[in-house]
DNA sequence: ATGAAAGCGCTAACAC
DNA sequence: GTGTTAGCGCTTTCAT
């Protein structure tokens, strides 16, 4: 296998036609349109090209004259490492690149950690359409986005007028843990969520910080879990909850450990991602706490490895998350109305989640 | 947050110039070059521009103008569900991509499934470079990126002459578990692999098969593993070698099946990945035998799960190779010779691998 | 500090 | 079946 010359793109179209005396259509139409040449003619086009090491049509010249790039960009602003870390994101970027293939269009993902407040990434990407997926809804690169004038499609967050989205049924998703959770008669709740606005804090979080998380989802499922309870005859103001701004199984156990070290009394910790239950698990381990007989864990997200462990959690498909939003995307077309498409979700009990101990056992217990 | 215009891009830095009755130059500049005009012009540009819907110029115009594509392409040969399901090529996209971000440089994943002959998607990708991540030596992808006249970097394999390629010191990866299973005593092994070629073969391996293998790496392995155990007396001849087109944790168990059925005097197992290996793993809990003391596993990478299970197998630092393969490209510039990076790998002896019962035991055994 | 001129390399009408 | 004509939207010397 040798390589071919390395050297400044030397050849070009027209220079191709003027050496075979034909036209630049004639050359374009080779590679473009076969049928619109002879194969005798087209023969020659093409052997010429490889003599004079011809790579075919700039692809970026081909792009600004037909006005497609063929590709779709996906903002993904949290630092990568989150991102490829988490089963379930991995599964909605598994699902698009899915879509993207077989619409024979590529991904392109844009550079754009948290840090690098440079939006100018967003702007020199050469796509036809951007995938958004789950920002914050203050998020600068996201605007960035949205000026640009080609079809956005948002992933589970956030919720923009005009903007397609595809995401799970999140409310009512986290009402059927809460129910499950109420219904197994726990009263003495506490909660461990994602990251709930740029700012890091990982640490309990006040009413005021649950209300004006800049996360969309987060906020929702607090919101859920608060009406819920308090049907239930549980005060909201009265429930724990703790933030993390990482999202590793580590961080769900420190999560959990700060939790169980202020409130003991605890028999559920409901947490907003599997990953983060994952780590409390670990943590009830360490403590020598039983689940579920002494304290039930829910998850959510529905990832594997949570189904292996027998999480309690909430299943939400994240590969069609991905595959739906391609294909809304691609197939944007000149859609006038936007879409939103909202996808089911499962509760699926595992063997993490049961009846809390009842008072006497508190009390009286061994 | 309101939504901006969809309709076609209606307004041109050509456009916005006439509005303003300036240049073109001085509109780019706007952009561009902040310092080449006064802020108060610069002001009103950036104002109009607003007031007409301009979004910014256009990515793909300047592309074409300044011959810079600002994204460099990934080229993952392999059906997609097959990278994104394996810790090992994540690690990689995850390093690639952290690289990109450095660099401010977007990530375009090129669409080309095993399926799809259709080399076209690498011609039609606007980028700067390709990394290509472990294919096969005959795949046409990789013919079609060679072709066009921007710098590549390899990944893993091929191994091309005049091609950067960035891999780890596989030949003594491979060795020092070699060694490691030939010095504990092991001489009756087996040996589970990945994919040989493009075909599937969900089978033995002939010899024949194993020496012509399309995929470099699997190939060095089992050349490195057959020179070793000869060296130690075993008659390479009689090594049954089971080969596996998919790569999930089942294909390992179903290989181990295959293959303890045939060999069920087989002492080692040796899988050329650590998922195949924790797909043996399980397959050895269900037929009853104890890991290590009735069979020995080995694996190759060092993926996260793998060393939660006790593994014996050979880290690879999967991150460290994306970013390597990223800074490599990014930094090609005009170089004159090609690189080639070997990362250190390193032996990581767990819980699965013990010295074999003897032949004692074996004959007369419980 | 601003403008005029000259393409970057290609494709799409439309004519012949 | 092949050529002619016109840009796609932008940046970049080089003048002024």
């Amino acid at each position: 296998m040798n390589r071919p010359m390395r050297t400044r793109r030397q050849a070009t179209l027209a220079s191709l036609a003027a050496e075979l005396g034909v036209s630049r259509t004639t050359v374009s139409n080779a590679y473009n349109r076969p049928d619109q040449l002879s194969p005798e003619l087209r023969r020659r086009v093409l052997e010429t090209a490889k003599r004079l090491g011809y790579p075919g049509p700039d692809p970026v010249a081909r792009s600004l004259r037909t006005r497609k790039a063929g590709a779709v960009g996906l903002l993904l602003t949290e630092n990568l490492s989150y991102a490829f870390r988490d089963p379930a994101a991995i599964g909605v970027l598994e699902g698009l690149a899915l879509a993207c293939e077989d619409a024979g269009v590529g991904l392109h993902l844009v550079p754009a950690s948290p840090g690098r407040e440079d939006v100018a990434a967003v702007h020199r990407a050469g796509v036809d359409g951007f995938v958004v997926y789950s920002v914050p809804d203050d998020d600068p690169h996201l605007q960035a986005v949205l000026q640009r004038p080609v079809p956005t499609v948002i992933v589970d967050q956030p919720q923009i007028d005009g903007v397609d989205r595809v995401g799970p049924d999140d409310e009512a998703a986290i009402v059927s843990i809460a129910n499950h959770i109420v219904s197994l008669g726990h009263r003495q709740i506490g909660v461990l969520c994602m990251r709930l606005g740029r700012d890091r804090n990982d640490d309990f979080v006040p009413l005021h910080r649950q209300q004006n998380a800049h996360f969309h989802v987060q906020r929702a499922r607090l919101a859920a879990l608060k009406r819920t309870f308090e049907a239930a005859g549980v005060a909201w103001e009265t429930v724990p909850v703790v933030e993390r701004f990482e999202h590793h199984v580590d961080d769900g156990a420190s999560a959990a450990r700060q939790l169980l070290d202020a409130y003991p009394r605890v028999t559920a910790l409901i947490c907003t991602s599997d990953i983060l239950a994952l780590g409390a698990l670990a943590e009830a381990g360490r403590r020598g706490l039983r689940v579920p007989a002494d304290l039930t864990i829910t998850g959510f997200d529905g990832i594997a490895e949570a189904t292996r462990a027998g999480l309690t959690t909430v299943h939400q498909p994240v590969l069609e998350k991905g595959k739906a939003a391609g294909k809304l995307l691609l197939g944007a077309g000149d859609r006038v109305a936007h879409k939103v498409i909202t996808l089911p979700t499962e509760l699926h009990v595992g063997t993490t989640s049961a009846p809390p101990r009842t008072a006497e056992q508190h009390w009286f217990g061994p």
